[in-house]
DNA sequence: CTGTTAGCGCATTCAA
DNA sequence: TTGAATGCGCTAACAG
């Protein structure tokens, strides 16, 4: 592995004139003969700069951390493919964070922060301590991006259409004939829960449906905690002809229950789930979705990273409309 | 952000005294009071040893590439996080790269790799151009570590126990009383496919049940060829009542497929599928697979990057099991 | 036992 | 138009 100063040696020029000649600098003016030579021998050699030695140098690692709850949440990864390929094309990279993985990952990445190891961070959020304790380092020292959920005032968000889909999940159901719609909802308190929960009201309003309360039941977004969540549902006063589900997970494992409970989906009970993901289309019943644009959530969050824009406290939302999937389920 | 420099200013020692008191260095022997006030100033400034210029010193980043095919595919996602926890174990990070965003993905790799950004990569292989390309950068600078196929000479694999799995899941299906037990097999050529294959063979030959060629079919382990591989099987001269999937993912293509062509499942066709993700029981019909340790082959992978163990060209074949996980698909 | 110092490889100012 | 010199922050060899 060659130096810049090897380079140079070979080539019998400085090691400013490499330097310029690798990084493409336009104030550069040589005799194009040594220039050629110059690349000649970097080519010959398979040159490449040292990261460290640049990143120490220019403070820039080109690496952001991407911090999600769960790796093997299809939702996640989705969003973690848009994250990636957006820092692809700018010849970035990725460093994935399973905050699954406990307070050991929390603390690799407020560490990674600190010490400028990335250069920004993208934090999919749910109030919880390790999002704070991540916030708080990230704010002092990197720019950082919260996906989905308003989870600190000062940081900059990213968003879906939050309302729009659980509307449109719902208006779907409400023109099927459905008027006892209950509500799967995600974690109560997010900024992205009530966006929707919102939404599927203001379906149900515009119905001239009643909503109240015991319509709503939260859950995390699992298959568990959606088969959990069901129980809640099937098991009050109120029985829904029809469940709108804040995500596609616990849309499934609602579902599943209510299929092993005897329920008939969709004649007994419907189902529409937020965000589109393959297993919705394979699962029992294949689910009715409301696709959302996961990808470019993700795409947008380092894109927005890359041209540090964003001032703090400002929200965006990425402008795709969602778009109903229209499956078996509903 | 205060530096080496700083700290041991403040606290009126030399730069050598804190980097040994940061670093844990055991042969430093300080009066316990100078090391308080060291440790004290290091707390009240929040001081962080600088990633980068650590790096260029050390020649260690303390990250490692690991590149999958694709970032939604649920068993990768699997891989992703065995490989994830064990690195944070280690207080170590895992740049993500998603083979699928192409070939410029592939080159961020190998400039990573060869601008020494990574202390090595882990490479989920599948025999294509891009594979090469990372062997052979890699292999000239930085420890690598191949996932489940032996694509290359000279650099280390970890595998699961591939033979056993597929014996193990035909074996089940000839105790289900099935004779006509087809193949559905992963990509040819590569090892871990052959090893399988080896498998189901031996199974079947144990019970003396003939196997050829026709009763093979390979398919890339997606839904979607699984799906197309079914056509195959299904339109040619042997009929099979039950498929020994290689491969989760095609099983539940393959199923769906079958379902769809009017066939009951597991009446008409049973099948087994090698690897167990959360989508297999919530499929159509539920799945029965061949539970096989992913968390752990990541996990490994890590951990042998690590210890800088396991000399070239040697084969590391995770001990765990694999194990019968039987739904309704059989 | 502790402090001084010389680079690690690069980018960049300032001279020439 | 090109080159020499400096320092990014840290570690480790060497002095004292």
């Amino acid at each position: 592995m060659p130096t810049l100063a090897e380079i140079a040696k070979q080539a019998g020029v400085s090691t400013a004139v490499v330097s310029k000649i690798v990084n493409k600098d336009k104030s550069l003016r040589v005799s194009s003969e040594t220039r050629s030579r110059v690349e000649e021998v970097i080519h010959q050699t398979g040159y490449t700069p040292n990261r460290s030695a640049r990143s120490l140098r220019s403070t820039e690692t080109g690496m952001f951390a991407l911090v999600v709850h769960d790796v093997t949440n299809p939702v996640y990864a989705e969003i973690t493919k848009g994250a990636h390929a957006a820092a692809t094309e700018a010849g970035k990279a990725i460093l994935l964070i399973d905050a699954a993985a406990g307070d050991a990952a929390m603390a690799n990445v407020v560490d990674l922060v600190r010490g400028r190891g990335v250069d920004g961070v993208i934090l999919q959020a749910a109030q919880e301590n390790s999002d704070t304790l991540i916030t708080q380092a990230a704010r002092e020292k990197v720019p950082t991006i919260l996906l989905q959920a308003q989870i600190e005032d000062g940081l900059p968000v990213v968003t879906i259409q939050d309302w729009q889909a659980a509307q449109l999940g719902t208006q779907h159901l409400i023109d099927q004939g459905h008027r006892d719609i209950a509500c799967l909802a995600t974690r109560a308190g997010l900024s992205f829960t009530e966006a929707r929960v919102e939404g599927w009201r203001a379906a149900k309003r515009e119905a001239n449906l009643a909503c109240d309360g015991q319509q709503i039941v939260f859950a995390e977004p699992t298959i568990e905690d959606g088969a959990l969540a069901f129980a809640k549902l099937h098991g009050g006063s109120f029985r829904p002809t029809a469940i709108m589900c804040c995500n596609v997970l616990s849309a499934i494992g609602a579902m599943n229950e209510a299929i092993k409970n005897g329920l008939r989906v969709p004649e007994d009970l419907a189902f529409v789930g937020i965000h589109d993901v393959p297993m919705a289309q394979y699962c029992c019943v294949p689910l009715t979705t409301v696709w959302t644009p996961l990808f470019d959530l993700g795409k947008a969050s380092v894109e927005l990273l890359l041209k540090n824009g964003l001032p703090k406290n400002q929200r965006l939302e990425i402008p795709q409309v969602g778009r109903l999937v229209r499956r078996r389920s509903s």
